[in-house]
DNA sequence: CTTTCTCGTGCGGTGATCAGG
DNA sequence: CCCTGATCACCGCACGAGAAA
């Protein structure tokens, strides 16, 4: 045993004139465990702080690793035990592909996932998918054994190639609109309930011709109009669609136009989202219609912006952050073979002042 | 060669007895090498598309494995290549440390790099740290061979300890604010010459007594801020530092207080983010202040919103398109050992309504 | 017989080297 | 000696079996 600790007192020295690169002093477990006089195996287990080793040199050995500031390569280790400690996040394109990621609330509900997995000790691998046609983009991901599990946020147009690889793939949530018979799990708003709620709130402060400002490309949008539009009807308030693109660098022209062509006065907005309520709620200022006076806008999302717009906004709250929790849950549920119910949160209409008379 | 093909007519059938669960027709290179008649060796080479190998032969392997949705394993690969085509993207959450990735400009500049990497072949691998007073946070990431590189996105309060990791971690960038003399390499907005600009403009527009209006805890602020200062000093103009926090719930209040607390009538405010400009607008709107009349405002980062709010906000813009662009550049040009440059990006104005009198 | 550690094997793919035509 | 494909060792770690105390 001797004869090994000397080793250890000049670490400089290559023990073998083979390693043509070995300045780097420990590079590997049995680099390690040169060092510390055991075996590979024993500092295997002193690191991953096994029982089966010694309290005392299962101590030592941890300090030698610090204090060398070695780590054990994560391949090797993810390769050996075929778990990886990596969930996959997925953001599709999809119609929008300008090849950003656009949509802040996305952005937002990715930090939450950051916040959320990380607490369960996974890494996240972050993909922005450009759909091909195929399910080649989200098969690439769960095929290649990368991921202990996708989540999805978002499904754009893929919601049928989604459903397709979850026949196949089971450790996958979606954030984004259920739909019934399906396989896949969802999370999401009830954006229909989101579009009724509006509608009702704005009846209720007295607007009666009433417009969906917005785009309903995206389902979540589609089914945010629907719920506006059935509230409307059921009520007999008139309702328009005034669709206008908040992609477009011109979405200020784009809502005159559409406030223009409605032949309606209109005294109440829904918008499909706060971005396009906020470009709404300057147009109407700039045009001299006042908001809540003459006009009530009500958002979709509640960003953070919300409450510093002019007047701030009421909106429908998605509540990203327990939408987040909430996916995370049922992916380790999916990971552990277990079954799970797709959700859909009731959202929450927080009143400001644009619609405040 | 016609008895070896039989066994793909009839690939259900499991060729020997040992495998336990062999459900799944093809998981290894091994499996397919068996149905293609070849070596484990052949397909590698056939799947990476070497031209070591028959073109025929490699197209039949190449249908063989797309017909059966095999895909090799990653995690072997990236361990034997010793190459992982992953780049570690991370966000130290620093001072702000409520758990949630706040600022909405290192999202957007998050979801440029995603497509800047996604372009060169990099997946990202993205982590938020919490520091806890050592540089663990970093190294865990560094030394743990997953990554190929790291990109930090904000240096918050660790600009030490990255400086520390940099020393002995090459494949390195930051977003953020460069120092001289720093081995880092550092990619950002001359914030400094930021608050200069947006100072100046407001004293050309006839503005004098000023204000900079937010934290100066952030590096980049602070470097706002001497900006701003150092330009009305030069001329001669007030100029009065009024902190508000932009986490805070209640920036309402805040602001009203900052602004009452100034013992001049402010002409001219710079804001420290074009989310605390936003508010700004609010408040003095409710103040009954017009803007751009009795105050102008000049907000910082130019985020998408700032062009919808009312009025629109005159702001400094961060090219972080360019700036994703420029960090990943100069990580692969690290990661091949070359030296790099830091880059501080002039910033620009983009003059709307908020200071257009 | 228990505790503590070593040994050998294999995760799945890759590249150098080698064999056959 | 060129072309195609096979062979074998190995990347670094983890786990089961077994040896040493």
């Amino acid at each position: 045993m001797a004869d090994i600790d000397d080793r250890t007192l000049d670490p400089t020295r290559k023990g073998e004139p083979r390693g043509p690169d070995a300045r780097r002093h420990v590079r590997t477990l049995a680099d390690l465990a040169r060092l510390a006089g055991v075996s590979a195996g024993t500092v295997s287990r002193a690191l991953a702080g096994k029982t089966l080793v010694n309290v005392e040199t299962r101590d030592r050995i941890q300090a030698l690793a610090r204090h060398h500031g070695f780590k054990p390569n994560q391949m090797a280790s993810k390769l050996r035990t075929g778990r990886t400690g990596v969930i996959g996040v997925v953001i599709p394109l999809g119609q929008d592909r300008r090849g950003q990621i656009s949509d802040p609330l996305f952005l937002r509900l990715l930090g939450h996932l950051a916040d959320e997995l990380a607490e369960c000790g996974y890494d996240i691998m972050l993909s922005r998918a450009a759909p091909d046609g195929t399910a080649d983009w989200l098969e690439r991901i769960s095929g290649s054994g990368m991921v202990d599990g996708i989540i999805v946020i978002g499904q754009s147009d893929q919601a049928d190639v989604i459903e397709q690889v979850a026949h196949a793939y089971r450790p996958l949530v979606v954030w984004g609109q259920g739909r019934s018979g399906q396989t896949q799990c969802t999370v999401g708003t009830d954006n229909e309930l989101g579009g009724r709620i509006a509608v009702e709130h704005l009846l209720a402060s007295g607007a009666r011709h009433l417009a969906f400002l917005g785009q309903t490309g995206a389902i979540e949008a589609a089914a945010r109009y629907r719920g506006a539009a059935a509230a409307a009807q059921s009520a007999g308030a008139p309702f328009v669609h005034l669709p206008v693109d908040p992609a477009g660098e011109a979405m200020g022209p784009q809502i005159d136009r559409a406030l223009a062509a409605a032949d309606l006065p209109i005294e109440g907005i829904v918008a499909a989202s706060d971005l396009v309520a906020m470009a709404a709620l300057r147009i109407l200022h700039e045009r001299g219609r006042a908001v809540p006076g003459d006009v009530r806008i009500v958002g979709f999302d509640d960003l953070p912006f919300a409450a510093q717009t002019t007047p701030p906004l009421t909106t429908i709250r998605q509540e990203i952050a327990q939408g987040a929790r909430a996916l995370v849950e049922r992916l380790k549920a999916r990971i552990e073979g277990q079954p799970t119910r797709s959700l859909a949160m009731p959202p929450r209409i927080v009143v400001r002042q644009s619609t405040r008379s």
